[in-house]
DNA sequence: TCGGGTCTTTCCGTATTACGGAAACGGTCG
DNA sequence: CGACCGTTTCCGTAATACGGAAAGACCCGA
C-alpha cells in the first residue's frame, strides 16, 4: 500500500547456491579457525543475510559448530567426512607407518604431500625431535618451486602446469632459492632422471631437503615424501637412498591395498 | 506445440539445495570411499540428474575429485578445510605428543574420542606394537555406552543425551556388555566422582580400557583419552594414574595453547 | 541507567536458480 | 553387433533462494 514500503525488487544474485556455500568454506583459514557471522560474510564475500541462511543449515548438518560465544567453527561432520579423502587421509594412513620408520631411524623431520593445482598441500609432517625447525602445518599449502617434495610432483605435473609456474615469476626465498625458470626446468628433467630431488636451502638457508615421488599401481606419481636435515648435516647423496626406498615401500602398500 | 511432447510439470523437490548437497557428502562411508554417479545418487537417496548437477559444482570447487574411472571420491579441498576443525585435527595435534607419551610408555592402544551427539568419534588412535587388536578408525563413530572413552563423555554430557541412551536399547557386544539402564546410571555417577572409567571387555571379551576426561578452559569434558589393554594384563588401578595425568596434561595443554 | 556501537536475527515480495524426467550418448561384455 | 549399464545433456516450470531493511541482543563506557 505505501509504495515507499515497497521493496524494490532485490535481486542481484551472484551464481549457484552451492557455490556460495563453498565459499563461507573458503572464509576460514590456519589464522580464522573461528569466526563470528559478520566476518563469515565479510570474508567470504557474500551479503550478511545470505550467510546467515546458509550458515545455519551448515550448522544444521554440522558442517560447521558455533561455540559458546555464537562464533562459527569447522565441524567434526565435515571432518569425519573428510577422513574418507583417499588423497587425504587415506594416503596419510597407509603411509603413516613408514614415515614412521624414516622419522626413527634419522631423527629429522619428514615430509609428505600431493599436488593440488599448482601447489601442494602437506599431508603428513613429522618433526624431528632434535631437527631444524620446519614450518610446515598438515593441510597446509606451499609454493611448488622450492620445496624437495614440490620439486618431485612438479617434474610430474602436467605439461600445463610446468607451463603455468615456469612462465610465472617465482618466488624468492632465500638467496638459494632457484628463481631462473631455464635452471628449474632443467633440474626437473634432473629429477626425472634421477628419481629423486633436492632442495639445498632453497626455503631456509638452514635446511636441505631430500624428496622422492610415490607412485600408484598405474606408476603416476601422487605423491612425495622428503627428510628435511639441517644443511651440513648429511649429504644428499647420503639421505637419497633412503628416502627413495622408503617413497617406493609407501608405493607398493598402496597397489597392495586395493 | 505438440502436447504430448509437453513435460509435465516436474516439481516435486525436496527442499534447500544445500542439505541436498551435503546428503551427497553422507553418500560416503568407510566401505564407500569411491563412489559412481549413479550409487552417489542412490545412497544420497536423490534423483540422478540432480546429483549430477549438484556433484560437478562440487567437483568444480574440490569437495569431490573424480578418478581416472569417473567415480566420485572426496576431495583434497574438503580435507584442507576440515583440517581446520577445533575439535577434530585442532585436538588431534593438540593431544598428540601426550598420547605417544603414553603410547610409548605403555606400548599399548591409545585413543582419543570426542562425543558428536549420542554417539562417538575417534580422533585419534595409536596402535601399540603388541596390543590387542582393536577395531577403530580415526574418523570412525561408535556408541557412547560400552568404551572406556564413551563412558567418560556419557558422564559428562547434557542430561537429555544420557537420556536418551538409558532410555533405549543398550546395545550388547559381549556377554560383560552392561545393557541395564539402572546399572549404567550408577556407573556413570561413579566415573563423575572418581574420574576415570573402565570397561571391563564391554566391547571385546579380551580388552579392557581405562579412560579419563579432558576438559577445556571452563573445566566442561570436551574429549576423553584411554588406554585399551589386554584383559588381565594390567588392573585398572595400575593404569588410572597414568590416564588421569595424561588428560590432565592435555587438558592444560589445550587451555595454554589459546 | 542510559546512549551509541556492533553483531545477530527475522521478515518478506520478487525472480533467479534449481528441478528432474526423458532422451541421447558412450563404453563394455558376451 | 546388440543389449546393458552408467553418464551427460536438454529444457519448460516453479520452488527455493535472495538480501535490504528493521528489529533485537549485547556490550561498554560515561
Amino acid at each position: 500500500m505505501d509504495p515507499a514500503r515497497r521493496r524494490p525488487s532485490v535481486r542481484p544474485a551472484t551464481g549457484p547456491v552451492v557455490s556460495r556455500a563453498l565459499q563461507i568454506f573458503e572464509a576460514f583459514g590456519p589464522q580464522h579457525t573461528s569466526l563470528t557471522l559478520t566476518d563469515l560474510a565479510r570474508r567470504a564475500g557474500l551479503p550478511l543475510s545470505t550467510v546467515h541462511r546458509l550458515a545455519a543449515e551448515l550448522v544444521a548438518w554440522g558442517a560447521l559448530e558455533r561455540d559458546a560465544a555464537g562464533r562459527y567453527n569447522v565441524g567434526l561432520r565435515l571432518w569425519e567426512v573428510a577422513a574418507l579423502a583417499p588423497r587425504g587421509q587415506g594416503l596419510r594412513e597407509r603411509a603413516l607407518p613408514y614415515l614412521e620408520d624414516l622419522s626413527q631411524v634419522t631423527q629429522e623431520n619428514v615430509q609428505l604431500a600431493v599436488r593440488e593445482g599448482s601447489e601442494l598441500v602437506f599431508v603428513e609432517r613429522i618433526a624431528g625431535s632434535r631437527a631444524v625447525p620446519v614450518h610446515t602445518r598438515v593441510g597446509g599449502r606451499f609454493a611448488l618451486s622450492a620445496t624437495g617434495v614440490g620439486l618431485v610432483l612438479l617434474a610430474h605435473a602436467p605439461r600445463e602446469v610446468q607451463q603455468e609456474i615456469l612462465s610465472t615469476t617465482i618466488e624468492r626465498f632465500t638467496p638459494h632459492t632457484i628463481t631462473d625458470p631455464q635452471v628449474l626446468f632443467r633440474m626437473l628433467a634432473d629429477v626425472r632422471t634421477n628419481g629423486f630431488a633436492v632442495s639445498d636451502r632453497q626455503v631456509t638457508v638452514d635446511a636441505l631437503s631430500v624428496a622422492a615421488p610415490i607412485r600408484d599401481r598405474h606408476n603416476a606419481v601422487i605423491a612425495a615424501v622428503s627428510l628435511v636435515v639441517r644443511y651440513g648435516s648429511f649429504s644428499p647423496h647420503a639421505l637419497s637412498p633412503l628416502v627413495r626406498s622408503s617413497a617406493r615401500a609407501i608405493s607398493r602398500a598402496l597397489a597392495a591395498s586395493d
